[in-house]
DNA sequence: GTACTAGTTGTACTATCGTTCAAAAAACAC
DNA sequence: GTGTTTTTTGAACGATAGTACAACTAGTAC
């Protein structure tokens, strides 16, 4: 999604092209079995090419996955930036977007966890997997200046992930929608002490 | 923790603290290398075994990291009901204990993320990945009998570690119990959409 | 002492890993 | 056509993985 323009050469279009699949191929077995399970020759299989054409196109396994997590926080960064410029109720919205996470997006969701998580280890992923919860924030300074209301909803979106995924707690809309809501809007002086 | 009472046979004696440096062994390579490092050569290296020897005792890697898991969890679960019972504060308690993950503890914590991130896809880990929360809503209801004031401290508790953990977010124990305060303070009708 | 059980070791088998490399194939420029 | 660049292949290297297994040691019971 961050590439450059469209190159002219017909190879270097099919080498994007086939870059991207690769980028696919990763994402879909990170999705089936985890990150552990990526490895030049799973991936290599997964997209119906060589193993060293795997090695061509990302040197290093780390690389391979930079650009996975790259790959899905760039979608959730569009969704996010859709509901943001969008003309509906902007806390609904990521509701709905978390909700999916239990649902249709659970896989999806999974991967960003598991990548995020390695990003603790890999310095290279970890300005990729601060982008979530940056982009949560941006939408929650559409809701209220206050910071530590920013931060609280930032920190109940991703509990609710959490939640979600490895909870299997319920993924319902309007629940989920609630939590967001009280985390945004309670005063800031609930509490003196 | 969850062990049988002491056997009165010397060699089972031996085997049980074996069987526990193993675990140490394993915790210790998860912190510095993360769940991936995690072989029955590295951690045999780690605790002075041989590989054999590690699998005697814990045939799959699975039931090792279960082990290693369940270890971290019981020491987070020992925190958390020393702070349900103590004198203090119980909310200050708990965000002492999230704060710390952002210096001593932040290896541990990191532990903690990496193995129930594992749980998604390992139902052996499941139930033990379940018990931080479960601590956590423990200690909640004893402040609130508000089930979705409940949840909302989990969540702000689970986001608030993956703030300090991935996202390297200030570790300040007074600024995470003004998160928590505001999660479970929340008046229950902040929206009424 | 013998018989028995639990812990421990060394070795080896097969599989898969990341990575390298020279060479072939394809698309381009001329 | 020739020459050049990019993509693609096949094979191989050394390292390490999980696991199995027979042998050895040490504690226990009698």
């Amino acid at each position: 999604m961050n590439e450059e323009s469209e190159p002219v050469d017909g190879r270097k279009a099919r080498g994007h092209r086939r870059r991207a699949e690769i980028i696919d191929a990763t994402l879909a077995i990170v999705m089936r079995d985890g990150a552990a399970g990526v490895t030049h020759r799973t991936v290599a299989k997964q997209a119906g090419i060589t193993t060293s054409l795997s090695t061509y196109y990302f040197a290093t396994l780390d690389d391979l996955l930079v650009a996975a997590l790259s790959s899905v926080a760039d979608a959730y960064t569009a969704r996010i930036h859709q509901i943001v410029a969008g003309p509906g109720d902007k806390l609904r919205g990521l509701a709905e977007l978390i909700a999916e996470s239990g649902g249709p997006g659970r896989a999806r969701a999974l991967a960003e966890r598991e990548l995020s998580t390695l990003a603790a280890r890999r310095p290279a992923l970890a300005p990729v997997a601060r982008r979530w919860r940056e982009n949560v924030a941006e939408l929650a300074a559409t809701l209220t200046d206050d910071p530590e209301a920013i931060a609280a909803l930032v920190a109940a979106s991703d509990g609710l992930c959490t939640a979600i995924l490895i909870d299997n707690a319920p993924a319902d809309s309007d629940y989920v929608h609630r939590i967001l809501a009280r985390a945004i809007h309670a005063p800031q002086d609930a509490v003196p002490s």
